[in-house]
DNA sequence: ACATTTACTACGTCAGACGTAGTACGACAG
DNA sequence: CTGTCGTACTACGTCTGACGTAGTAAATGT
């Protein structure tokens, strides 16, 4: 049985990256606005939030980094890419399982007046 | 607008006390106890995420605490009972709210397969 | 020319979850 | 009548992830 974690959006920060991953690598501002734009405005990740998911998931294999220097692809700045791994799918797809899951749980708890 | 907070089952395991309570007082054990059945066993909690999250809620103003001396009403042990206070219900309702939009925009970054 | 946007890095703090441990009393079985 | 299990906690320490503050620096807009 799928056990469920005590960290929801804490636990899921790493997946709402990963999803915008799922699509082709980007980069920490972008990232940023897709997540922004993805929720309406609803949910904005603070930089501090993201680029430290972007180590943590990186040392666990979940993501691979690489640098594009200006000019490369008409881009002004130099950026660091982010591609996901198999590794990093599979995370994923863990994480969405465990969220049906969550899910349900807390919504027993949940009294809609 | 309502902002969605960064911690969800962190951020919920208050709100799944404080329903247990709605109902009226209870204590630690049976709290624990209420929680692990509604979940069909797929959330227990800690008993020091229990009792911490205790101190935490009377100290807020969420729940009051009164102790209840064995023999006083057929149970074999002291216990110290919890009563949600109108601080709580306030503060429950407001997580049932934010809830429905977290789940809402959590939902958009996940993938069913 | 100056402000703003882009694209980060570094450092430190904090809350909440949780591991480990211990206490102590009651119930119940052998 | 004794040892084990269930009940009902408390104390203390650690860890993780979120996030505040700050700073850098180049590109771009006005």
């Amino acid at each position: 049985m799928v056990e469920i974690s005590s960290d929801v959006i804490r636990g899921y920060n790493d997946t709402m990256i990963l999803f915008n991953l799922l699509d082709g690598p980007s980069y920490g501002y972008e990232l940023s606005k897709q997540i922004k734009n993805l929720s309406d405005g609803k949910y904005v990740i603070k930089e501090t939030t993201l680029y430290s998911a972007f180590t943590r998931m990186e040392k666990n294999g979940y993501i691979e980094s690489y640098v594009v220097e200006p000019g490369a692809d008409g881009s002004g700045k130099r950026r660091t890419y982010y591609r996901i791994t198999e590794e990093g799918q599979k995370y994923y797809r863990e994480k969405c399982e465990e969220w049906s899951i969550t899910k349900d749980v807390v919504e027993r708890f949940i009294r809609y007046q």
